[in-house]
DNA sequence: ACCGAAAATCCTTTATATTGGAATTTTTCG
DNA sequence: CGAAAAATTCCAATATAAAGGATTTTCGGT
């Protein structure tokens, strides 16, 4: 296994803070959860690694949910403090000339992401046509030249410079260019 | 300690679901992961019940936050199958003339997010200057017109049209429209 | 300082989380 | 359908989480 034990140590600091704050001896809190006054002893002290089940009951006791006992360690881990520059040059682009589409991806994708956002371009009566994403996929486009015409599932609806559209990407959808001018939008897609 | 069985039960299963919506095999995630694939396998049918420490790797190993692998299992809660539109003229917007700067606010606000996007103009001159947010977040900045000067902590970097910053927003940091231009710019900020 | 009494830590034992590899099941493809 | 490949589950061995009791530390009050 990879080596947490700096995390296990904060989740450790966390939980003892969450007690002292709530005045609650080990004893006391060992009674209330069910978990032994030397566990919870080793887990504040980072020398134990609880299991789910062990902080399941430990959140019970403390009138939280799980997401609030694990929020502080939310968004650690290494990265860059420094300014990270994508030139335009370089930016990812997928063009599908047959149907006037260039789809710039803006997102970073070093890692697996639930969002990723793109600026979409399409020439006049270009279409983006895209099959279904993973269930509970939804998009959100934003137009910022031109017009577009949305279909998602059954649905299609007009978007005018300025609007935005959010709609379901696990079924079939498309985006449109209509009118003269060429179609300049943002695309969101959130899993 | 108290029986859990059932929450240790449903956490396997929530955690096959997102390994599958990845499309991710048992070995892919094992080795991306560091956990076995053995332990996977028991963890998903809930004949086992994961420490800590490797409910942290499989959440690095996945892009999720802890909070998102350990919530609530029960809220999948209905979405919209319709075109939601939000009209520009409806579009949130938050205006310092001051400064000559304009926000307008394209993600949903119907729920807490993670995850917000705007669409940022500032006149010449003008800066959009910010306080930290939260611990470990970070800001995408893209340049659709004109150019920036982005400056986070103690790093200043210029940004021209096309290109895309990305930067720590935990610290003070600021946006400034250089050029004649007006600046237009996408915005994204993800906690 | 010296005393309890309460709280936290240490020690030993037991239960089980975790692993690597073997066996089995499922999928793929001719 | 049958064989090969891929994916998952089973199994034996090891490391460690968890419990319960013994020991040490902390901290009032006198």
């Amino acid at each position: 296994m990879k080596d947490n034990s700096e995390i296990v140590s904060l989740l450790g600091k966390h939980l003892q803070q969450i007690r002292k704050e709530k005045k609650l001896t080990l004893e006391q809190l060992a009674k209330k959860s069910g978990v032994s006054r030397s566990m919870l002893s080793q887990i504040e002290r980072g020398q134990a690694n609880p299991t789910f089940g062990t902080l399941w009951n430990l959140s019970r006791a403390l009138g939280l949910d799980m997401s609030e006992l694990v929020e502080e360690f939310e968004s650690s881990g290494p990265i860059s403090g420094k300014i990270d520059v994508l030139l335009a040059a370089d930016t990812p682009r997928i063009t599908n000339a047959q149907n006037g589409c260039t789809l710039s991806i803006l997102g970073p994708h070093d890692q697996v992401e639930q969002f990723e956002w793109y600026e979409l371009q399409i020439e006049p009566n270009g279409i983006l046509d895209s099959q279904p994403h993973t269930q509970g996929t939804r998009e959100h486009l934003t137009i910022l030249q031109g017009a577009a015409e949305v279909t998602s599932g059954d649905q299609t609806i007009q978007l005018n410079e300025g609007d935005t559209g959010r709609y379901k990407a696990d079924v079939p959808h498309a985006i449109r260019c209509v009118g003269e001018s060429t179609l300049r939008a943002i695309l969101v897609v959130m899993g």
